[in-house]
RNA sequence: CAGGUUGGCUGGGCGAUCGCGGUUCUGCGUUGUCGGGAUCGAGGAAAGUCCGCACUCCAUAGAGCACGGCGUCGGAUAGCACCCGGGGCGGGGAAGUCUCGUCACUUCUUGUGAUGAGAAACACGCCGAAAGGCGUGAACCUGCCGGAAAAGGGCCACAGAAACAAACAGCCGCUCCUCCUGCUCCCAUCUCCUUUUAGGAGAUGGGUCGGGGGUGAGGUGGUGAUGGUGAAAAGGUGGUGUAAGAGACCACCGGCAUCUGCCGUAAUGCGGAUGGCCAGGUAACCCCCGCCGGGAGCAAGGCCAAGCAGGAGCGAAAUCGUCUGUGGACGAUGGGAGACUGCUCGUCUCCGCAUGUGCCCUUCCCUCUUGUGGGAUGGGACAGUUCCGGGUAGGCUGCACCGAGCAGCGCGGCGACGCGCUGCCCAGAGAGAUGAUCGCACAGGCGGGCAACCGCCGGACAGAAUGCGGCUUACAGGCCAGCCUGAGGG
RNA sequence: UGGGGCAUGGUGCAAUGGCAGCACACCAGCCUUUGGAGCUGUGGAUCUUGGUUCGAAUCCAGGUGCCCCAG
């Protein structure tokens, strides 16, 4: 993931967190708000806690999420900031659960149109 | 070859496509949140954080106690309680089974577990008629190691007389009392005999002096394993000995102390002589002895930016005497501070240690070019410093390393490890880089099949965050090697 | 990163190295028309693995899990 359309901030992750809109999957969860500058385009954080395993488990959830969400980017709508957070069946799915988990959400979330797979 | 056991190495491979992080090179009418190339990119444990270091900051002249850690010998190392090689004492290896009954679970069959009873029980050696008893047992693994627990204290439940020092019961000697028995003696009665003023013998009854034996009670002394309980009862076995006994003595064995011989650097081991049996266990209980030990940690520490709110203490140089060139020096006394974590102290240092022969003000004195300069006195501010409080969670650095560095080869050493030569520079982020898909072989598991083979599943434990050494813990599979036991062949 | 502490029935706590207890809860019974309360009773545990010791919840070592503190 090219470092534009990552989240890195501690402040940017608390603010969505707290104020922004979540959606659960038995996977995922995604956390999503729209950004201070709708101009920027999305920014996605990623995060694995404790319950997700140990630290083998807690990386490869992350990268399991990473790339899930890489062929998506350009075409998400811009001005949002996602976080992506793992749940503890993630780390023994495969990619493409961890996609069809992903599109789902981003479809409730109404960030990705329902016609784009 | 089979079995047992230990150590070392390895820790899925190759290719294609997409994608990520670092370094470096490079392109551009477009200088970008741009594009392209090269190269590097997790581990043996990166983990736990149990030890030891490097490095950084703070504190620092000493001694003792406390506290904490360590404790066989030698070696290795920058260093290390755990590394390497020895030694000693234990434990495992090493004895595993069968039958029956009861209970629970259960795949419903005698399958698993618990429990009770009975039987059998590894190899070798010794004792024994037997039952049985005693001793030893490889490689290798594993635990511990000062005070041989003979400075002292504590504890040793239950049981047992008693848990370490004696008592109690018992045994035995002496003495006293009571009772019994029988001997000697005396008296009485009766009978018999004779050598007939008398004597003798026997029986019965009584008496008590003395002596013997026994029972019971008391006193006194001796004795130690007899008391069968326990995890543990004061060397073991056999004999002598004694009133009874006991290492009291003797023989053999075992242990200890002292002296000593040999191998070994040493611990230790194998012996010899003498002594003498006093000595229970526990120091992973206190304790004693010896040695070692400042504190904090890369969120250490340094620089920059941003931001906030300041406050308090210190901010000096005691008193007296002597000398003096009037700057000061020396000595004494008292007080304070410090000598770091807890305490104490002979003693030491300073009188501010870091910092002004600095600045402002009040009063007095001297000088005098009425400007000033110097001294004394009281007060204040600033710098500085300590503490408290407030603010910040951004960037650079430390930090990606020429190093206790890595790889290969050789040499020395049993080994830990060391030395030499050659080659290499080898991950480094800060929401935290290694992933995904496909293909091919190679291991592995499951199912089908006589087999060849076919189909399916599918990689163990696990992810660096300042670095290094050791330890501990987790770990599928594969490869290699050593040792021991047994069998077979040459 | 460093330091400190804890683990005992389902829960909260006790226990000089010597028979693991207490309270509440669960279950059964009594009482009550029934429930609650009350009374009586049973079952159930030392985080794990080794070691020291005659004997370990306790002492020592390794491991596991949890909690707290500091910057």
């Amino acid at each position: 993931m090219q470092s534009r359309f990552r989240l890195t901030r501690s402040e940017d992750f608390k603010r969505v967190r707290r104020i922004g809109k979540s959606y659960a999957h038995p996977l995922v969860v995604l956390v999503a708000q729209a950004s201070e500058n709708p101009a920027h385009s999305v920014r996605v954080g990623v995060a694995a806690g404790k319950t997700a395993g140990t630290a083998v488990h807690r990386n490869r959830a992350k990268r399991l999420l990473r790339e899930a969400i890489r062929p998506y980017l350009t075409s998400l709508a811009s001005g949002w900031d996602l976080i992506l957070i793992a749940r503890p069946g993630l780390a023994t799915a495969t990619l493409a659960d961890a996609r069809s988990a992903l599109l789902n959400l981003l479809r409730r979330a109404k960030i990705l149109p329902a016609d784009e797979s």
